[in-house]
DNA sequence: CCGGATCCTTGCCGATACTG
DNA sequence: CAGTATCGGCAAGGATCCGG
């Protein structure tokens, strides 16, 4: 678990402190654009204008947003090139590689299961259409 | 990765149509509220106040929200007994335990690297506060 | 090409009150 | 105890313009 009980043991404010960083990256990292930006940069290294076309959907503010925040964090490193026209290069650093692995996990997880959900979808959502008194 | 290439093969429709659900759940997956959810569900079965407790800082609405949601898409399941006071119990479902096998290796994966993270945020902290020219 | 700043819309989410 | 419904504030996020 992300959230530890309060034992009340000696020096708890270091674990309540860590806890509530440990909350802190996991909101900030739970979030749909930081994984599908993780997983589109993979191992390569891509500039801002490849990564938009990459990540599909996600508007130029939370494209920014969202790599200051993982730079900010130490998941990415962002290589700048003094040239004209600029050339801004994103790459992930080892820990960025690390979640990624974690997060490869997820996707597999979500194509091994798309038949399932789909078919708890219809069963439910057929469940919903049946039962409600405004039947008819 | 979620989003696939457009190859223009054959059926492509289906392979996109997968596609745009995968996306679907991944966002629907990919979100704080739910993620601790089944984190704190693990392998309990847990009544709606247990799980209100467990979850820490959740409002009923996002609760009943979120188990809505996750019920929808089979991952978790639902039971209510008809006694009174109601008595309404949640557990993980197959999917919804494997789910939780990679959401642990991403509370894993925080973990370990709090250190690295938070000596990276004091890194970009510090920059932040040297390059800016409204210097003193 | 990159990205900051601004405006404006949307919907998230919390608080509250009410049913079974 | 569990769940729904409604309202309101506020922040997320999209579109656009400008500046380096």
């Amino acid at each position: 678990m992300v959230t530890k009980q309060f034992t009340g043991s000696p020096d708890d404010a270091d674990l309540r402190r860590a806890d509530s960083l440990a909350r802190e990256i996991f909101s900030d990292v739970a979030n749909k654009w930081a994984l599908l930006i993780i997983e589109a940069l993979g191992g390569r290294v891509l500039r801002f204008s490849e990564l938009r076309d990459e990540v599909e959907g996600i508007s130029h503010k939370m494209l920014t947003q969202n790599l200051r925040m993982l730079e900010h964090n130490g998941l990415i490193e962002r290589t700048v090139y003094p040239v004209v026209p600029p050339r801004v290069e994103y790459a992930l650093t080892e820990p960025g590689q690390a979640l990624r692995v974690t997060i490869d996990a997820l996707c597999d997880w979500t194509h091994r299961h798309l038949g399932q959900i789909e078919a708890a979808r219809r069963r439910t959502d057929a469940a919903a259409a049946d039962s409600p008194d405004t039947e008819r």
